[in-house]
DNA sequence: TGGCGTCTGTGCGGTGACGCACGCTCAGCA
DNA sequence: TGCTGAGCGTGCGTCACCGCACAGACGCCA
């Protein structure tokens, strides 16, 4: 194909049919996410809509305290920026890369413009974001109900879904901060991990040795939110989603 | 004017240019809901969507142990149902109403037909679901940094904001599976409250004597929460909501 | 009017997470 | 080669919340 390989790697994108593909790639621009780099603070206009390929991004929750808690996680299945489409420009959160990489951008107003074709683009962002709603939610309540450990174990696999391969470049200190936790917990809770040999991990580098059993030390949280987003955006075959926009969903009532 | 005067108290449907009222009048029909009456259990298709009037309805997310925590609130400034115009068609959690009343329902049918229209409805309803998204990201950073008085004083708020006048009739131990904690925490909080002069409860009726000091003595998550909806849903005039859908949206790129 | 059930009040031990403090260890750099 | 600092380990007291248990208080209905 005469297109960009790596565009391939956000399912977003992957999934637009070929013709909308071919409207936007020309406005598509490759960016290096550094970590730790915010995208947007509360409240900032967004002027850009980023389509990760193999970055991560945090979007973070900040009390007036300072303290600060994610309330989902991005990667190559999704697109930062959905305040955008939704009509409010803008939102509360505070958007952090997370894990370093890259991402395609696409210009605020390209992105409206798209829309106004009333194409697939505003069939997928949609469903991309009530799968991003079901994240949040699960957040909530696994904040409220599930010990460090657990959470530890959701966020891995969360992470490690948006990666390929099965490390992460993570000090405890990073995934406190996004778990809004005290460092400690976080150790405590990895070193539980490494004893019985789930994960290794050293000076930031973690290592998942046994993926079945951390998902099964996770809370149930995981594998809601998993399948929810599998279910909502299940890209495995790109043309699958070619229909028309609203009136394609299929007509369950009555 | 021609119309059920009690529509308008649905802040999305008053705000509906009068065009598409009167398309949809006629397939509104005005509901009643119990208090704990179940909309919908995770999973469910969803054959309506709802526009309270007066009543609100707990968006809450049930976990394997049978442990609750509500997500969201919703009253007469939104709807119920919004994964159906998202794409999903159903989301996890499950819909229970809070506060007995009233709500309008629609056949999902016929707004999805709307939303072909590619009116006002969609702006409307999109807006409203990134209101939506921002009390759940609220409620999950709320959920792990704020105490249960806190909580408890934001819960009062929010719900106090959807209906009129300054009493709600719930009891403790609801309030308590709302917020996903133990009864007693609550009635300990609530008796603080009480003490300050704040509220005043009896037997499952609570009325707010002192809303300033309620205000002041929750956390910052209320106020977020009502600003942002307000930037988000700023009803006052209908009229000024008609505008044309994406394109209106004011072209800030550049 | 008496009884029953719902709602609220209170106490007590247990525990998970916090805040703080300090020590260790390894990578990178001068 | 030795220093420095980031990253991790650990202990201790405190606190909020939990789970459980039971007691009082009020409303409603027979």
């Amino acid at each position: 194909m005469s297109e960009t390989p790596s565009l391939q790697k956000n399912h977003l994108l992957a999934a637009l049919p070929s013709e909308v593909r071919r409207r936007l790639i020309p406005h598509l621009e490759l960016v290096s996410f550094p970590l730790g780099k915010v995208l947007y603070e509360p409240g900032d206009i967004l002027r850009y809509v980023y389509f990760p390929t193999d970055s991560i991004v945090s979007l973070l929750y900040v009390m007036e305290n300072g303290a600060a808690a994610d309330i989902s996680v991005v990667g190559n299945e999704g697109l930062i920026g959905v305040a955008l489409f939704m009509g409010g420009e803008s939102t509360s959160s505070r958007a952090v890369v997370q894990c370093a990489g890259y991402a395609y951008r696409l210009r605020a107003q390209l992105l409206k413009d798209e829309f106004n074709r009333h194409g697939e683009m505003l069939q997928l962002t949609l469903r991309y974001t009530q799968a991003l709603i079901t994240q949040m939610a699960q957040t909530a309540v696994c904040n409220r109900h599930h010990s460090i450990d657990q959470q530890l174990c959701r966020w891995l696999l969360l992470s490690l879904d948006r990666l390929s391969g099965n490390q992460l470049t993570m000090t405890q200190e990073l995934i406190a901060n996004m778990l809004g936790v005290r460092r400690e917990g976080i150790t405590e809770a990895a070193r539980k991990l490494q004893k019985l040999g789930v994960i290794d991990y050293s000076r930031g580098l973690i290592t998942v040795l046994d993926r079945p059993r951390l998902e099964s030390l996770s809370c149930e949280c995981y594998a809601v939110v998993k399948h929810e987003t599998d279910r909502l955006q299940p890209y495995v075959h790109p043309t699958h989603l070619s229909r028309p926009v609203y009136p394609g969903v299929a007509a369950h009532t009555q």
